[in-house]
DNA sequence: GTCTATAGACTGATAGAC
DNA sequence: GTCTATCAGTCTATAGAC
């Protein structure tokens, strides 16, 4: 832990172009970030971006591969978690990726739109099999309670894009929504936090109804 | 209605060039398109582009603005019709939505990351004006229900960004939803058609159950 | 109006000094 | 390792032929 620190604060000069790429590549995407934005964020000379990582492509995929891992990690971990209840699943879920989110709010419009741009490339990077070997135990869980409550649920891809729906929509529109409303970064991310206890029960709301109709 | 057909039919070159402009631009995002990408895709030469347009920019703003203008259009009339209850209201914007996005499903992340790459251009297209004088009639009959229900509702924004949310974000995370599932852009369509009718009811409900909480 | 050819600026990448 | 200088390629925009 001392020595993370340590490495950070000294970081290298490959760890530093790594992170002004990062912050460019994040804010701009790729194609109109250009080698020399990078440099200037860095510090450092446009040559050196060249020296340590060979070119614009093979840095931007290492951010990309990053970004990605923080972006699926851990997830797969909580769905497939059987000491916690569906619900419980849910809250866990949306806390995690709330909380992610404020401290990387740029991360999922980037992400979508880079995928957007070249959608094959997506397919080589994220780790298809990684979730992908025998159900997830939350929808043995789901599968449960439909039996249990002898209801026919609504599909549950449904209620998966509410899920991440409510939760990552607003950071993507944040800049549209902070607009058209006047509200302050401040004030947007304290709306987030709400929102960490809100939408696992709003979901939750939406699931028993859909059981009460049928 | 007729001639307009014909107009379309028979596109003047200038119209050409714009169609084709959208359909490049809306796919690659300005700082990937490149003005030869329009001139292929509009089956004539790269100078006519300067000759019609002056330059790739105002090519490009054009587009832009009649995207926000498809985007926000007739909203302000839907918000603020006195002939509809506000539940009619939500059906209504989302049944408009979803069926615009089926029609148009890159146009979302396109804006977004527009509004993303130049946030200060947006407040110059935007009319901001246009849905600002005067309080909407729909957030008026938000407070006549809450009044009614003698209940503090939970902050409209968030429902506005719950609606706003469940309808646009499956769009706007498309490719990702369908590689993920393995589902056929048909069935993500009519997964899509299915939520024309759901989205509302859910919203109702949320409202509803925040209702009973206080 | 539509084309070819090209100017002028910018981009990613590299050579070579230190 | 880090810099300056520069190349080769691509881009937008335009000039000029037809």
């Amino acid at each position: 832990m001392k020595s993370e620190q340590k490495i950070e604060k000294n970081a290298s000069t490959e760890e530093k172009i790594k992170e002004a790429a990062r912050v460019v590549f994040t804010r701009k995407g790729y194609a109109a970030t250009r080698t020399r934005d990078i440099a200037e964020e860095s510090g450092y000379n446009l040559a050196l971006i060249n020296y340590y990582f060979r070119s614009k492509e093979k840095l931007f995929d290492i951010i990309m591969v990053e970004h990605l891992h923080l972006f699926m990690q851990s997830i797969a971990g909580i769905v497939n978690d059987r000491s916690t209840t569906l619900f419980e699943k849910l809250e866990i879920i949306v806390a995690h990726y709330i909380d992610m989110l404020i401290a990387n709010p740029g991360l999922p419009l980037f992400i979508l739109n880079e995928i957007n741009a070249d959608p094959d490339k997506l397919i080589s990077k994220v780790g298809i099999g990684e979730m992908a070997h025998g159900e997830l135990y939350i929808i043995t869980q789901w599968k449960e309670m439909a039996a249990a409550n002898n209801a026919q649920l609504v599909n549950p891809l449904h209620i998966f894009m509410n899920l991440i729906s409510l939760t990552i929509f607003p950071f993507v529109a944040c800049l549209l929504i902070r607009n058209r409303t006047g509200i302050s970064e401040e004030n947007f991310n304290a709306l987030m936090l709400e929102r960490k206890k809100l939408i696992p029960m709003w979901v939750k709301t939406i699931i028993m109804s859909s059981m009460q109709q049928t």
